[in-house]
DNA sequence: CGTTAATAGGTATTGTAAATACCCATTCTG
DNA sequence: CAGAATGGGTATTTACAATACCTATTAACG
């Protein structure tokens, strides 16, 4: 049972913009802060934006900030979102294949009910709950 | 979010034994039956052995059957041994590494409260609640 | 109006872990 | 003792997430 490290990383963004709701975070700011390539995060917060999640604004000054108040945002629908495309397990995907087992198999809705009840679970936190204050500055002098 | 299919195997395996909880299956039949090499299904069924959800028996005549009634085995547990050594994040691993927000993350006490919620809503079924009767022979002459 | 700072987004590459295959030892039946 | 079955290590393949790179496009600011 695996979340991809792109949900990972995605949820920690928006933890941490949450933490600072008034500002726009440019996507080299998030990428040294957390520690990966400007890139990669940029990939992700096209998902984000795309799915509504958070705003973006190009130029300079520009970036990301949340398209909602954190306390609207539920946990189980960020999840769905970053995971999307991801099914549990192949019978549930997009394609269903060659399972021989076709009509006969009462598993397929024990694991959705599953994966429900955990999404519900999230659902009952908001990104607020899990907001991240800015982190200490370095005081003067360089920072590693 | 994603099981293996290794975890996928698992199951299936599980529910056909349970379809004819007294007799013992061979690898190579369940392996025939699955439509999976036999090498890679008895590393799931050694899993399994090692596990104590099914018993082995070498020899002419041997296999595998389940080590206890269907209907005393939840499906959380058999999932829980499957994706046993799966972290959900890296940060729930057995190496948490160097995660920048050490003691300040919320997140991850919301993730393990979601997991223990999917794996109770699989607790509430057994085995015996998807077991899977024999596949139709096919007429007869020779099966294949 | 030009320069610069930023996102948008495609494509190519890399890395890693799951999935698979192969081989031989061991054990039990008959 | 022969044959049927699991036990279990190791090596290989493959799929896909993760990463990197490159080039638009867009907006702010002088």
């Amino acid at each position: 049972m695996r979340l991809t490290s792109f949900t990972d990383f995605g949820l920690r963004m928006l933890m941490r913009m949450a933490g600072e709701p008034m500002r726009a975070f440019s996507s080299a700011e998030l990428a040294d802060e957390l520690g990966l390539s400007r890139n990669h995060l940029a990939k992700i917060m096209q998902h984000l934006s795309r799915a509504g999640l958070i705003g973006t604004r190009r130029g300079g000054g520009g970036g990301a900030l949340l398209a909602r108040p954190a306390t609207e945002m539920r946990l189980g629908d960020v999840v769905r979102i970053l995971e999307e495309g991801q099914a549990l397990v192949e019978c549930l995907g997009v394609d269903p294949g060659r399972c021989s087992i076709d009509g006969r198999c009462r598993l397929k809705a024990r694991l959705r009910s599953a994966e429900t009840a955990f999404l519900a679970d999230l659902d009952r936190s908001t990104l607020a709950d899990i907001a991240l204050s800015p982190p200490i500055p370095s005081g003067p002098g360089v920072p590693a």
